[in-house]
DNA sequence: AATCCATATATAATCGTTTATATAACCCTC
DNA sequence: GAGGGTTATATAAACGATTATATATGGATT
């Protein structure tokens, strides 16, 4: 390996010369900074983050770790809209992004968490489904929570409307003259997911606005993004369907996948027989039969702020943490 | 911050004891053991991950650069899996996955390599665009080329068969009775897209084979993973589909969907006014109208075979290049 | 009791940078 | 030609870990 060392000889100089010549520091005369500039490209020389890191502790790796690929085999492009935010941000702010794959299984949390704990990252950024507060305490980075609330652990966070733009959801339902509204989300006795259980409030409170009743059998709950969002859906279409419902809000765009696939085995029409509202946004939902309503998220913008939540915490650790709740967007097709 | 020194003093022994501890090495007294774990414990000290670097030299980051979101506004899934499976591997072998985009853009390649040219990285995975040879050989860390084969640069890479299976797919239409067959693919003047170029040339030779004319009006090209992919697709097949073809092989799902989009606003119906086979595979496609017949490629095979390779280059890096083909499979719906 | 050996720990060098401090060389002024 | 102020560079001390080498201790062997 080529050290500034051999550059420093190579170009008859000391280290000293040779660290202001790379990092344009003190006034070096030109015909020395050739000489080294010259010495660089004979030896090939490049730096070494290590000795670079140690000395300077201007640590620019931030972790991303989000369930990118759960519940579907070609992956949550919810998350991969974020996680282009995410990049596109930290790359602009000269931040290298370290990646994980969350699974929403708290061990994986423990391990991905650990992983970094030795200052080689500067904070973290996650959509996190661990409570131990203890543990979460004794890291030595700022995390920030996206897309939901962690309950007990205090910290930035940033997330969506979730209650406010279902219940605009159901509201649009009953607004167009269904009556008899099912839902179908995640099995929310998972504390780790606030979003996933203020949707299904949103849901409840729409009802109960418009006086209607709300029914059990009308919720369905689904083990999202563990196994197959896909096969959920279409196993909570199965149940639900047989209730008697004439509209459903699903929490999520791959279970409703499962969804068209029931209902276009049951030779049941969208939305003569069942209309259909789901959560996130995306290009095939126009070529599906029917196009599906949708609820859109601002992925690039929580993406954008999360970074600038994370990077001015680093700025100043001890500020107080900050909550952007961001509005989301109902687009009406035709499955309504 | 907490140092090993620190500890030391804390627990009245070396930094020798206090690292040979941590790392389970030497065999350390009991007693002593346990009152450098209580120091630790109580002054809630983080090893350094620079310092540890820098002496023990084991990196154990590898850079991954793949093009994850151009083209479409919700990402290219096709590279989700691959990513998944990249990290899954590294992750097994106790590597971190440090992440770049890019764009089918050679300027962004040419940050995104020296970004990391610093010995920050152990290795790179990358389907890079980049032909400049003498920045390519300047770099000091190991790569692998991901999706196609570069043309000039000698390095490890890992592709599909994407002639054959264009080919197989041209054959499965002609053999079902379609004899005019378009073709939609990447503007393959872009050198650095061997996989693309091999698609058309598979396209070709199956026409050839079966004696088939070979019509320039029957070929468009899109610039594809640079715009909006969906939106090219659909432009495309605005102009093939006046040329009188009745079977088209698109080159990517998401210009598929701009497909569908023209044909439904055109009211033509697939197949029976033209036929559709795509490239790469993914669950809206059962629920399409109609389900899609696609090209699917191995990609969790790819991915761990990238990382396979890589881990044996840095091993042993002056081993002879391996260049690895994957056999992709034709997946047929009712498009056809 | 001297020697040897094994065990348990300490000392100090090292990894490759950056940077506080020192110094050498030059020019200017009186 | 001594003193003072620049300018350009060198020296050496960090940064926080690992580890080769040294040393102290205690027990076994002679």
């Amino acid at each position: 390996m080529v050290t500034m060392k051999d550059v420093a000889k190579h170009a008859g100089v000391s280290t000293y010369t040779v660290s202001n010549v790379i990092n344009n520091l003190s006034y070096i005369k030109k015909e020395t900074k050739e000489k080294v500039l010259e010495a660089i490209k004979e030896l090939n020389y490049k730096p070494n983050y290590a000795g670079q890191l140690l000395r300077t502790k201007d640590n620019r790796n931030i972790s991303v770790s989000l369930p990118l690929l759960t519940g579907s085999r070609t992956g949550n492009a919810f998350f991969n809209q974020i996680l282009l935010a995410l990049y596109v941000e930290l790359n602009k702010n000269n931040y290298n992004l370290v990646l994980s794959f969350s699974d929403n299984n708290p061990q994986t949390d423990i391990l991905n968490f650990s992983k970094y704990n030795n200052n080689m990252i500067a904070g973290m950024i996650c959509t996190f489904t661990l409570a131990d507060i203890d543990f979460l305490n004794n890291l030595n980075y700022p995390i920030i929570a996206l897309d939901h609330k962690p309950e007990e652990f205090a910290c930035d966070y940033i997330s969506t409307d979730n209650k406010q733009i279902t219940q605009q959801a159901v509201q649009y339902l009953i607004t167009s003259g269904y009556t008899k509204i099912g839902y179908i989300g995640a099995n929310y006795s998972s504390e780790y997911q606030s979003n996933h259980f203020e949707r299904l409030q949103g849901y409840l409170d729409a009802l109960e606005k418009n006086h209607l009743p709300q029914k059990a059998e009308y919720i369905h709950s689904i083990n999202l993004g563990l196994n197959d969002d896909v096969a959920e859906g279409y196993r909570a279409a199965e149940c639900i369907c047989k209730t008697g419902v004439n509209a459903v809000v699903i929490d999520n765009a791959y279970s409703a996948i499962g969804f068209y696939k029931y209902v276009k085995k049951a030779k049941l029409r969208i939305p003569e027989d069942v209309a259909l509202i789901a959560f996130d946004d995306y290009e095939w939902q126009e070529i599906s039969d029917p196009p599906l309503s949708v609820i859109r998220q601002p992925t690039a913008e929580i993406g954008q702020k999360a970074v600038e939540l994370l990077l001015s915490r680093i700025d100043n650790p001890d500020k107080e943490y900050e909550h952007i709740i961001l509005p989301s967007s109902l687009i009406i097709r035709d499955s309504v």
